[in-house]
DNA sequence: TGGTTTGTCCGAAACGTTTCGGATTTTGGC
DNA sequence: GCCAAAATCCGAAACGTTTCGGACAAACCA
């Protein structure tokens, strides 16, 4: 393993310009600059970025700390696409990504920010962590630079992105309304998210705009799990009969309720529409094809990263990014004419 | 940021002291190390792992170069999965994972081992990269240790693990002459990929098993891709109607597959039958539900990882390690009375 | 001519850790 | 009480890089 030691020694020169040399400082001469840069192609130099690391005290180098890195949530795109988009950016920018794990209970043991501070990232991504994680917390208190992912927290050293969840529920919302359903469910995810807080605001919003009445019976939690959807959403169904249309706070659940009215028997849609949210592979191969709500996942990650380097690199004090969605309009709704 | 040193001088003892009381060295007097680790504890310490690799010459990190990991290849779970065993297993063990890219301008000017030398990775994993890729022959060249997943090759520092696509694609057609097909085609992948080469090995043993002979006619490359396959695969059937099943190399071109038989008023099962391979998600969802050759993605990558981790710390010498596919029987086939 | 600027170069310290070899003290056996 | 052995500790070098401060010579200006 050849170092700039040997580089100097062969160029005849010290240390001090072999490194200057490489990293484009004027104060050496152009002639003895060619020399050092042939010098070392020829001894087939990589520099060591452990060394550089450790006297530079920055790693170009961004930790990732994500939950749906495991076998069960192979089934939700999610991640694997924030983790495309974030991966997309960072390499563009010259930067490394390194994955930490929290799952393992070995890992729990240390903190976020000994992970982090062991490590030497410059910076972390944080990706499906629920509001009461205890990592959250220590996030805020540590003063390294942070992007949270669908968690809304600003402060000097941590930013966010994320989509207009309240304005995504309320698009599916009025696409129902102007369907002209009047009795809305909705499958909503868990208390201990932020996004299923902001959608179901989006949900009474929509509700509202459209003078109708916000039936806190009509809500129900699917924890963002395709059973545990198509478990509440039969009993929901099943109670009340004058449900027309169901949105859910995400696809993999909007299949458990497609689930759920196949077995009672309910068509889909024409006794009922369902609107989901994510826009994930599946929803357009489920049958009937899932209205949803998209959010662009790719586009997530990606602008994470971007901003997480902005916000190292000092170009930038913005913190926040919020992304839009769309209204992907497919076969599971259609209009209301009882 | 608290160091090896303010441990030492608050403890009142050397930093040799602190390093071999905290690594669990015995010449150290019990009580000092008790001390020794609640100063530790007090000051927050973390040990710096830039340092600690710089001297030891190993970062405990290991190196993962995709090739799947972009926007385009989302549909394709299978990088994510692989990527899921390898965290899974790399977590346990204590080590940490870092991400390469391929695919973007910048880093194709650096080489394998550049690459690898400057991140200063215990090993790597390579995966989805085709037999022609450049970074192939570097791999073998060098003297990282290295893990291959799906590439057959194998040296004092390298090791593969794949699945047994001979015997897998051997499964598929003698499901289909079972279910008494004889004119059975292939869409297979392409010539620069050894999954591909191994699956047409397995079809033409399959063939050659039920006595049948072995058409090139009948054999189209989809490259893997949903779209080609369907062009290729609505040419096929058209030129040769007498075709009634179709083996294709993964799930992805089975999917284009069924979609040329739906342009073209094939009904399938019916007058054909298509098995997929790999058991992506949308396979059990497709319509029909695909039969398909499963192969455990998640376990692929985990062993992967376990190989490489056994090879870095010298545990074991065997270098390769091959997994099994089971057949997944669902609605894309079934039995030919012509 | 003398002084100042400019262009090149380098020595040495620093980053935080591990470890070799040795030093010092304590213990044990007789 | 003496010597050897064991237990405990430490100094200093090393890993590969960057950078501060300065050295030296050549060029410039008056």
């Amino acid at each position: 393993m050849t170092t700039i030691k040997d580089i100097a020694r062969v160029a005849g020169v010290s240390v001090t310009t072999v490194s200057r040399a490489l990293n484009g400082y004027h104060d050496v001469n152009e002639q003895t600059r060619q020399k050092i840069v042939r010098v070392a192609k020829d001894l087939n130099y990589s520099p060591n970025t452990l060394a550089r690391g450790l006297v530079l005290n920055k790693s170009k180098t961004i930790g990732l700390l994500v939950s749906g890195l495991n076998r069960q949530s192979a089934k939700d795109h999610f991640t694997f696409e924030v983790l495309s988009g974030i991966n997309e950016c960072v390499s563009e920018q010259d930067y490394d990504l390194v994955l930490f794990n929290t799952n393992t209970s070995k890992q729990r043991e240390k903190t976020y920010s000994q992970l982090c501070r062991e490590r030497r990232v410059d910076g972390v991504i944080l990706s499906g962590i629920k509001t009461d994680d205890p990592y959250l917390h220590e996030v805020v208190a540590s003063s390294i630079p942070c992007i949270l992912i669908d968690i809304p927290i600003q402060s000097d050293s941590v930013g966010y992105v994320t989509t207009d969840n309240v304005l995504g529920a309320k698009q599916a919302v009025e696409h129902l309304m102007q369907l002209g359903h009047r009795n809305i469910a909705m499958v909503n995810g868990h208390g201990q998210a932020f996004v299923s807080q902001h959608r179901l605001d989006g949900f009474k919003q929509g509700l509202a705009a459209g003078g109708r009445p916000y039936n806190p019976d009509w809500v129900v939690n699917g924890f963002f799990d395709e059973d545990i959807a198509r478990v509440e959403a039969e009993r929901l169904l099943t109670r009340y009969p004058e449900i027309t249309a169901v949105f859910c706070a995400s696809d993999l659940m909007a299949l458990g309720v497609l689930k759920a009215a196949n077995n009672l028997g309910i068509v889909v849609p024409k006794r009922l529409s369902v609107v989901g949210y994510d826009d994930i592979l599946l929803a357009s191969y489920a049958s009937p094809p899932l209205t949803t709500i998209a959010q662009d996942k790719f586009q997530l990650g990606y602008e994470a990263a971007k901003l997480l380097i902005r916000m190292l690199e000092g170009q930038d004090n913005s913190r926040a990014v919020l992304l839009e969605t769309e209204l992907i309009t497919r076969q599971s709704t259609t209009g209301n004419h009882v």
